[in-house]
DNA sequence: GCAAAAATTAACCAAACAGTTAAACCTTTT
DNA sequence: AAAAGGTTTAACTGTTTGGTTAATTTTTGC
């Protein structure tokens, strides 16, 4: 725990880890209070009550788990190269936290009422432009919607399934480790081969 | 809650249903026992305590979350038509359990040791498949590590994120519900388009 | 039909939990 | 320097929880 920090960012901190490690049910007021080297009863007299501290971190995370990516999308760069942005964006933001997906796929499954806060109109104009590129470009009719869920699902993946990869296919942390750098180059490899094929394949 | 059920079979479906909802954390053995019209003590008497319960849920879980393809894998269909049948068995399976995927991956994210049941030779051969395909015809040399993880990313995102989905593209019931019906295709066209890149495209 | 065994229940228990209270402590203001 | 207001704590409370116990009911074996 670090020293020069306010109460209430020791407290943030130490929720944050507790929370995303064990999840709402999970997490004890008493080690979070622990972990942030305070009384219990502060945690109530700066956030009132476990749901609102939870809801707080969970709302913070929440917007990590969005990439900041409205602008980049509106460039005039190729289709390719905002996709290719997009994957390497993502990425780089789950090798920073690959606890998010877990946490906030979970949460989100147990109270979908927590999602309201999220402003919709970025996604969805991410959606437009994926659909006039489609157009524009001499890309196969991909449905954008299939096609950003299947990109999601390749970069999540790794993260939200690490246990379970690491133990069926018998890596180590070194080996995880390999797997998770060389994946960004493999999904933006596999993006273009997905908006790349010809419509007379089909 | 059916009468012709013995009181064993009363309690695993009910726990069944809570765990899987709730988590091992936010269950409760009173909801469990509610739910199977059963005293709580009766669960004890049948399972001794919680976790003894949940591991029972969570094995057979685990069990369906691994498809049964070890056969189909080895016969002599092509390439491209075993993954297409693994793709179509596994969505098959994912559309009579949706709650699958979070269920089990929050749990082995919490309990890495719950997966230690798992036999890994099934996968393992699977693996070993692929790299010979791979070899064999004429796909470029996907890593089947990545791929496998790359269609399985495919195949979960829709279920592990549905509430997620639903709400920042605006669907309902209905247009999710569309969305899945066309995933399979869907996916199958894409892991195609991966395999079938053309070397020099790379 | 009856005794032994298995199944089921109501009542209970100790621990864990989120949240409260009232007092102590520190910092700022005047 | 002392009042005031904000911060922190120890001790506490009421409730919920997983689990137990001892008694009762039902089933089984003879």
């Amino acid at each position: 725990m670090e020293e020069n920090q306010s109460t209430e960012e020791k407290i943030l901190a130490a929720a944050e880890e507790i929370f995303i490690r064990d999840g709402f049910d999970g997490a004890r007021m008493q080690e979070i209070a622990d972990r942030a080297s305070i009384n219990k009863a502060l945690l109530h007299y700066y956030f009132r009550s476990k749901d609102k501290l939870f809801v707080q971190i969970f709302n913070k995370k929440l917007q990590s788990f969005f990439p900041r990516i409205a602008e980049f999308m509106l460039q005039d760069a190729s289709f390719l190269e905002k996709v290719n942005f997009f994957i390497a964006e993502y990425m780089k933001m789950l090798m920073k936290n690959p606890f998010i997906p877990n946490f906030i796929l979970n949460t989100a499954n147990r109270n979908p009422d927590l999602l309201k806060i999220i402003d919709s109109t970025i996604p969805r104009m991410i959606i437009g432009v994926i659909e006039k590129e489609i157009e524009k470009q001499n890309y196969r009719k991909v449905q954008p919607l299939q096609f950003i869920v299947s990109i999601m699902g390749m970069c999540l993946m790794p993260f939200a399934g690490k246990p379970m990869i690491k133990h069926i296919f018998g890596l180590d942390d070194a080996a995880f480790q390999d797997f998770l750098v060389k994946r960004t180059k493999e999904v933006q490899l596999y993006a273009k081969c997905i908006l790349e094929q010809e419509n007379d394949k089909i």
